[in-house]
DNA sequence: CTCCTTCCCTAACAAGTGTTTGGTAGGTTA
DNA sequence: TAACCTACCAAACACTTGTTAGGGAAGGAG
């Protein structure tokens, strides 16, 4: 008697893998079954839809999402500090869950407005409003731009780091970590040569 | 004996704003019949296939990006007027062929590998190269900054750049042109405060 | 041994898919 | 007038889709 939600895991790791090369509606389920290694109808005995699948990842994903970000909004650091944490933690589940992003990135705009996948526009609706919160409390407090439209901005910020997952490979020659600390300093500092930046890569 | 051609780009404008909306394979050809206000077998007087009306909007789009592309290329300019002019121009471009870029976006990934769809791999090669030498010259010139992975950079600016078809509304608060002017803002200085940036918005 | 549960297969279903075929209303040409 | 062309409709085609029903092999429990 084998532990089932291991086999459910495993499926749906594949479900997600395909999803994401393929597109949603592009893939069928018995390529689902076969890249799983059994035949089409079998896939019914662990989900009840093609659809419960994709629910599952996509909230799987999210709820793992929203405990690293609450984690980072709850400790209170400044608004500076904050954008680096939290693009840290978004490369650290791009790296994590980069199938399921991928998913999101591409599936999310045509899901939203069936009821079933509410929960993706209102989980946007907070995002929205935790990054324009730290944005605008950091132009308040001077450590951000004053003179860029900070609708803009998030939208700016939120793009560059998420549409990471649609390239990044894990095991690849950069670790979440470092993809971070390079996309931080070009959002932060931008591209163009300034005298500091000969050294002045904050390590 | 109204000239065809007219009625053709109609329907491929209403096709190509459903393709965006729902996605390609999502879209079924009667849903696009439906909205052009005809009949799904009427398409097939016009097209020879789903897939055809793909491919017109695609590579019809691609002609019209390489012909802004060349003319900056070909202008001689130094690397971060290149960089700036071609970041405008793409900006344009998403105003003009909104949902052709959205549909490059989403599918391309899953279309170059197909035969017919080999001209996207092939474009998107050579964009990858014309924007690496900018970059990589622009570094040489000092006019970019030297300690970033150019590769990485690469990417962020492209994509920070064409993500913006998902959200951009044709008629909205910004023109295509003041767009770009932030986002350039952004890429080159970032959106950290620097003493500068109080009044030094060029213009 | 028998019973039961887990996990999968075989085979089929109805609905929806892209596409084709034959026909036709209405205008243009001769 | 008759012949012709354009742009569409009506109806069907073969095929694929997600999903279901019934059965069976493997193994642990009694």
């Amino acid at each position: 008697m084998r532990p089932a939600p291991e086999r459910r895991r495993e499926l749906l790791e594949v479900a997600a893998e395909v999803f994401a090369a393929q597109g949603y509606d592009a893939t069928t389920v018995r390529r689902i079954a076969d890249a799983a290694g059994l035949l089409a109808g079998s896939l019914y005995y662990h989900f009840d839809s093609k659809e419960s699948m994709l629910d599952e990842i996509l909230s799987g994903f999210l709820d793992d999402l929203w405990s690293r970000y609450d984690a980072v909004l709850a400790a209170g650091l400044g608004p500076r500090e904050t954008l680096e944490a939290l693009v840290t933690a978004s490369f650290r589940e791009i790296d994590r869950h980069r199938a399921a992003v991928a998913i999101y990135q591409k599936e999310s705009g045509q899901l939203r407005d069936q009821p079933r996948f509410g929960y993706l526009a209102e989980a946007q609706l907070r995002l929205e409003r935790a990054w324009l919160r730290t944005l605008e409390s950091g132009a308040a407090s001077g450590d951000f731009r004053t003179d860029l439209d900070v609708r803009l901005t998030y939208r700016f910020v939120r793009d560059t780091v998420w549409v990471a997952a649609s390239w990044y490979r894990p095991g690849g020659r950069h670790s979440p970590e470092e993809t971070a600390r390079q996309y931080l300093s070009m959002v932060l500092d931008g591209v163009a040569l300034r005298d500091r930046h000969r050294r002045t890569n904050k390590e």
